[in-house]
RNA sequence: GUCCCCGUAGCUCAGUCGGAUAGAGCAACGGAUUCCUAAUCCGUAGGUCGGAGGUUCGAAUCCUCUCGGGGACGCCA
């Protein structure tokens, strides 16, 4: 509809364009919008005054004009011009009625779109290091991911789901250390956690295990007080990576692929790329200046291999390399985007944490100097979260072991509520999370608002049943004639639009308020109407719509990974 | 010192590519159920869009400056 009446505006342009009215080398870039005001139809169009001034005459005139060259056609009933030149449209009933047909006929495919044109694109998120289980921080960032990434496949992209496991750092040799701690003591030695170990609970359940599999074999090693063996690191890992699993499993979470960041290693894929960069000359060995605005007193110039990051709009060149000659984490990460790039992926985006910002610009850089190409990589930051319980906040510490995981957020609260509730709010905006709030089964928990919109319209198929009535979707639609009908069917037909939006903004959080605005339409509605008349076509009507309504709800949560249940 | 995010009603937040009289929820107050689920609805009240300039037909939205809050800034991840 919204493409129907652009290109009836457009011709009327192009007609006047023929007449000189408009110079013929003025570009025509209108805009189609949909007016907030219900007084300003269905379509609004601005381009009087965007083309006023080529034309060099008043708005409203040059609207007049427009207007006289715009085509008939059904589907408008009218054309007004209103405010400083708006040319308003109001769709004809039955042409504004159809997408409740339409919905009808494509049920759960309402609302898909090819604007992706099976364009590759790979998602990586939550890539939460393999040392913990996950926090509700980590949670953010995981549902928006998902999200952004159930959004660009309903939009017709091809998309991947990748997880990047951080196992190669030292903080896995920590996680090690900490689990044989842990192991001494389930054979009675006395010991204290050391200073910068993982004091979490989860580390004992990990040596539990550990003994469980092995027995004592681990026991010397660990009173012997050396490096964790390869072996019972590679155990805590992948026990630790089977909780955050089995964490986003609770969440309705499912990855396509995990990447370890020890293949990077093992495969020469750092020493590869760079090797890649010193032949475009872009590596060498320099010193650094101290950073500014942070305490400098352990500062030692050390001359290290770095990147000429600032080529490519970086602040400052980057190091690739230790002082030790080990590689940073950023020389892994430049190999892993690479990797990604190589693997044929057209788009990439990454969800990180907000405190990642600072890496933006060098992974950027990075990418255009091996791949050629500025604009592949797309970050989305997601802020922090603030837990409070009862208004008073939650102080955390991975150090002292004091944190609230995900999982016990998900456990009491419930997924939907915890998928909704994060999505919610735009990601660049911080989060207050109340756990009383979120835990009570309250009314303010939006989610339940949008879920009870369904479950009343099942409610209402139900009571259909009981009563031995009938309904033909599709049919009678001219008798909704209702205000708060056309409310509705104008929020049915801008859904398409909205899933569009979201996906190629990258901003889930549309989707949500959507919901809530159709589902208050819908409840207003309710309240106000019975759908199941003794009139069969006025039935018919009614229920057609709040079918559609069901449906585009259904759809919408599904986009969300949110359950659309039939009762409450 | 530099970079990123935020600042909109008492609170928590939306506000599409710059569009018409800036919206919702919660909280407050007053109402609605013989009738498909009251987990709902209706009404009242609530605003210097942090501030100042600028761009233009038109700014909460874009630009510059500024104030306030948060985050980041060598070898950690």
């Amino acid at each position: 509809m919204r493409d129907l009446v652009g290109k009836l505006v457009t011709s009327a342009l192009e007609a006047l364009q023929e007449e000189g009215v408009i110079p013929s080398e003025a570009a025509l870039t209108i805009q189609i919008e949909r007016p907030r005001d219900k007084k300003h139809g269905d379509f609004s169009a601005n381009a009087a005054m965007v083309m006023a001034r080529h034309a060099r005459m008043n708005p409203r005139k040059l609207a007049q004009m427009i207007l006289d060259k715009i085509p008939e056609d059904s589907a408008v009933e009218r054309w007004e011009i209103a405010g400083p030149g708006f040319l308003n449209a109001t769709l004809a009933g039955d042409a504004r009625a159809a997408v409740i047909g339409k919905i009808l006929k494509e049920r759960e495919r309402f609302g898909l779109s090819t604007i992706g044109g099976g364009k590759r694109v790979q998602v990586e998120f939550v890539s939460a290091n393999p040392t913990g289980p996950m926090h509700v921080g980590h949670g953010r960032g995981a549902v928006i991911g998902d999200a952004i990434a159930r959004l660009l496949a309903a939009t017709g992209h091809a998309v991947e789901k990748e997880y990047y496991i951080n196992d190669a750092g030292v903080q896995v040799g920590v996680l090690g250390r900490s689990v044989l701690f842990r192991y001494r003591a389930l054979f009675g030695d006395t010991v204290t956690i050391p200073e910068g170990g993982y004091p979490g609970e989860y580390v004992i359940d990990v040596a539990k295990a550990l003994q469980e599999r092995d027995g004592d074999r681990w026991l010397e090693t660990a009173r012997s007080d050396q490096a964790p063996p390869e072996e019972v690191v590679d155990f805590a890992i992948a026990t630790v990576m089977a909780m955050i699993r089995s964490d986003l499993d609770a969440l309705e979470i499912r990855f396509d692929s995990w990447f370890s960041e020890r293949t990077l290693h093992s495969d020469g894929k750092i020493a590869a790329v760079l090797e890649r960069l010193a032949a475009k000359d872009l590596l060498y060995e320099g010193v650094l200046e101290p950073p500014k605005g942070k305490k400098t007193d352990d500062w030692e110039q050390r001359p290290q291999t770095l990147f000429r990051s600032s080529q490519f709009g970086d602040e400052t060149d980057r190091p690739l390399k230790k002082s030790d000659g080990a590689f940073t984490y950023f020389a892994a990460d430049i190999a892993y985007h690479h990797d990604k790039a190589e693997r044929g992926f057209e788009r990439l985006i990454d969800v990180w944490g907000a405190d990642h910002g600072g890496y933006i610009k060098r992974v950027k850089a990075a990418l255009e100097a091996l791949t050629g190409r500025k604009d592949i990589l797309d970050v989305s930051l997601v802020q922090m979260v603030n837990l409070s319980r009862g208004g008073t906040p939650v102080r955390m510490s991975k150090r002292a072991g004091t944190f609230v995981t995900l999982r016990e957020v998900v456990d009491e609260v419930g997924s939907d509520a915890v998928r909704f509730l994060f999505l919610t709010r735009s990601g660049n905006a911080m989060l207050d999370f109340d756990l009383d709030l979120a835990v009570s089964r309250s009314n303010d928990n939006p989610v339940y608002y949008v879920q009870y919109a369904h479950a009343r319209v099942c409610s209402v198929q139900r009571q259909m049943e009981e009563k031995g009535l009938s309904a033909t979707v599709g049919e009678d639609l001219d008798r909704l004639v209702e205000p708060a009908e056309n409310s509705l069917i104008q929020l049915l037909s801008k859904y398409p639009e909205v899933i569009d939006n979201a996906a190629l903004s990258g901003e889930p959080h549309r989707l949500p308020y959507y919901l809530l605005d159709l589902a208050s339409a819908f409840h207003t509605y309710y309240n106000g109407h019975r759908v199941l008349e003794e009139d069969g076509a006025l039935r018919n009507a009614r229920y057609s719509l709040v079918e559609a309504v069901r449906q585009v709800i259904n759809n919408g949560l599904t986009v969300l990974g949110v359950s659309a249940p039939e009762r409450m």
